[in-house]
DNA sequence: TCTGGGGTCCTAGGACCC
DNA sequence: TCTGGGGTCCTAGGACCC
């Protein structure tokens, strides 16, 4: 059995959660450089103007209209919100694993009354933080969050919705649809129309070989788990990652190789820094840069990457930056004007032990150098590589950002 | 003028091996 | 006129998730 947790309007609550004076009002959040809508609270969804993901600069009368509060991306807000949400669920039960940054899959197996917990779960995390979220539960991952979905969708649920009958879920998916189905994305629902299946519980009763054979295999699992069959397992540890991506769009268009050359590595710094936090050995990297891709002028649009090894596989910035700096040189054109770049780090060390080539020296390691630099970035700010300071005229915009109400002294809320 | 960032998995096709 | 069978590895592109 599993329970799927899951924030309602996660990142608009936490604003709110701070700026009492906004609970009931409409607000939004916009995504980094301040570009696209990538959160509501209630009172915008319900206003049915105002699509996820859209372009703010398409929806600026609507916002002005009904004095919507914008907020920019307060990442290092919602990350502590996140955490505290996680550790609250993890105490409540041993088998737990983090999705999202919104929501987690909890083990209920062996627990008798589900309803009981999923109302102690929501109204712990309530009181704790100031978070409200919906629970499903039920046999498999794709049936709880389909249970997540109805206890949103209807308050009468009270938030929390167990699906282990039968006929309740039978009930459920017949009035949802296919394209709320976990795994269905657009292009798939679009798909699925057209062969005459709309609703979840069509899918379920589909020839699971005919799905097979004209999608893939993994929608004809979610056939197999709306049937209640498990296909999919809950992860509580962490499988290591297989890749790490830095990029950004700048908040002002790069022209110069010089300023693209500053960006890049310092994107490759920070790339480097995730994956020594995770302890993890690399190999490749990719270097990749573009212009706008809605430039109406097609001649002026320009995307490229490269991709290059070093001779074996480390975390030092100095390598990765070196090498780095090579690949941007082979995609740099003069005369575009770029909006985004960043970089991947790729081919992973599958295990912790380091492999050096037969025929070469060990290099010199620098791992105390940058064990060094990571322990203090981590407390005080910023040791940088002279190759990614200088000038940050790329910095993203970020013209509505809240203050960092639990991670900085003196951001702190004052209580009267 | 203005359009996010970070991931995973699957499939098809090409290059190559014997 | 006619061109095998079995395999691995890599890459690009598509689809999905939040």
């Amino acid at each position: 059995m599993f329970a799927l947790v899951d924030c309602n309007n996660f990142y608009s609550t936490c604003e709110s959660v701070f700026r009492p004076d906004l609970r009931g009002k409409p607000i939004v959040v916009l995504s980094n450089n301040d570009g696209c809508v990538v959160a509501r609270s209630a009172e915008v969804k319900a206003l049915g103007t105002i699509k996820m993901g859209v372009p703010v600069f398409q929806v600026k009368n609507e916002i002005a209209k009904h004095q919507i509060a914008v907020f920019s991306s307060n990442y290092t807000l919602y990350a502590d919100m996140s955490h505290r949400v996680m550790r609250i669920l993890r105490s409540l039960s041993p088998g737990l694993e983090i999705y999202s940054i919104d929501e987690a899959f909890v083990d209920v197996r062996g627990i008798q009354d589900l309803i009981e917990f999923g109302t102690m779960v929501r109204s712990t995390i309530k009181q704790w933080t100031g978070i409200t979220v919906a629970v499903g539960m039920a046999p498999t991952k794709t049936l709880a969050k389909l249970a997540n979905y109805g206890a949103k969708k209807f308050p009468g649920t009270g938030g929390v919705v167990d699906l282990r009958d039968l006929d309740r879920q039978q009930k459920l998916m017949s009035i949802t649809p296919v394209g709320e189905i976990w795994g269905v994305g657009r292009r798939t629902t679009k798909a699925l129309n057209a062969l005459g299946i709309e609703t979840a519980l069509q899918l379920r009763d589909a020839d699971m070989q005919d799905i097979r054979r004209r999608f893939s295999v993994v929608l004809a699992r979610t056939v197999s788990e709306l049937r209640g069959m498990p296909c999919i397992v809950l992860e509580d540890q962490p499988s290591p990652k297989q890749q790490i991506v830095t990029s950004r769009s700048f908040g002002q268009r790069i022209t110069s190789r010089d300023a693209m050359r500053q960006a890049i590595c310092e994107f490759t710094e920070r790339a480097c820094a995730k994956l020594r936090s995770g302890g993890q050995y690399a190999r490749a990297l990719t270097v990749f840069i573009q212009t706008n891709r809605f430039l109406e002028d097609v001649s002026r649009r320009y995307s490229n990457q490269a991709t290059g090894n070093l001779a074996h596989h480390c975390s030092d910035n100095y390598q990765f930056i070196k090498l780095a700096q090579q690949l941007l040189e082979r995609i740099w054109r003069e005369g575009c004007e770029y909006n985004k770049g960043g970089v991947i780090l790729g081919d992973f060390l599958k295990t912790k032990q380091m492999q050096f080539g037969l025929f070469e020296k060990p290099k010199r390691d620098n791992s105390s150098v940058m064990e060094a630099i990571d322990t203090i970035n981590s407390r005080i700010g910023s040791v940088r590589f002279a190759s990614s300071s200088g000038y940050q005229h790329w910095a993203m915009r970020r013209d509505s950002l809240s203050p960092a109400y639990t991670t900085r002294w003196s951001d702190l809320p004052l209580v009267k």
